[in-house]
DNA sequence: ATTGACCGTGGTGTGCACCCCACAGTTTAT
DNA sequence: ATAAACTGTGGGGTGCACACCACGGTCAAT
């Protein structure tokens, strides 16, 4: 069982990020002492917070890492992954567009020869 | 000159957005009457005012958009679009690494046959 | 003169994902 | 026993671009 301090430099998590997690119940520790409140982590929360660590460097939001943590067995991470990569295409696809209304912008301003 | 209610109409802009605006010093009045703090705008603010809702479709921000107002003859505006034009490909850039880091992981979970 | 529409200011709220701080209790090491 | 190190809680702050509110003053029309 490990503190928080020791678990965040496991994890590579900051303590605040970690009692953020607790908070949302994204990420609940293994055990609260009820004497003076300490969070304790153990191995299996190892696993889970580098899930979330890389899930959130893959763009996932906090809601959708509750999403993905709803199910303990994690069969619809797969389903996810794939429902997040839409977004994201779907996001690059806006941005496309602003691009091209851009490109547009500077054309018409270029219409005008001396 | 037109009272703040009426330049929203005519602009598109709300009445929030152009006191925002005006305390931004992004689009200031042309007029403020001293005995009442009213804000009125002119014929000229039209223009502005039609620019800066444009060039907050493009994405700009802000801040970006003071950058603009700086130079009154907009000669930097061109040169400003495409540097926002930069932006936004960097942007897509990111976000399509997301998208390969998330087809990684998908390829890596399915290592695992039966 | 009265009423209703309008205006300004100052403040709070929004969503996201935390960070940082002070305060007070607790644990650990010496 | 004592001091240092750690912990929790509660609160505020961050950046962005406004929206919304109440309050009080003001303007326009009648």
């Amino acid at each position: 069982m490990y503190k928080i301090s020791e678990f965040a430099e496991i994890t590579g998590l900051s303590k605040e990020t970690l009692r953020y997690y607790a908070e949302m119940k994204l990420l609940e520790p293994a055990f609260i002492d009820p004497k003076n409140n300490y969070r304790y982590y153990d191995d299996g929360s190892i696993f889970l917070a580098t899930l979330l660590s890389k899930l959130r460097k893959l763009g996932f939001t906090i809601q959708e890492m509750i999403s993905v943590m709803e199910d303990e067995s994690f069969s619809n991470l797969e389903a996810l992954l794939v429902q997040k990569k839409r977004k994201i295409l779907k996001q690059i696809n806006e941005l496309q567009l602003q691009v091209e209304e851009i490109d547009e912008f500077l054309a018409s301003g270029k219409e005008e020869p001396e």
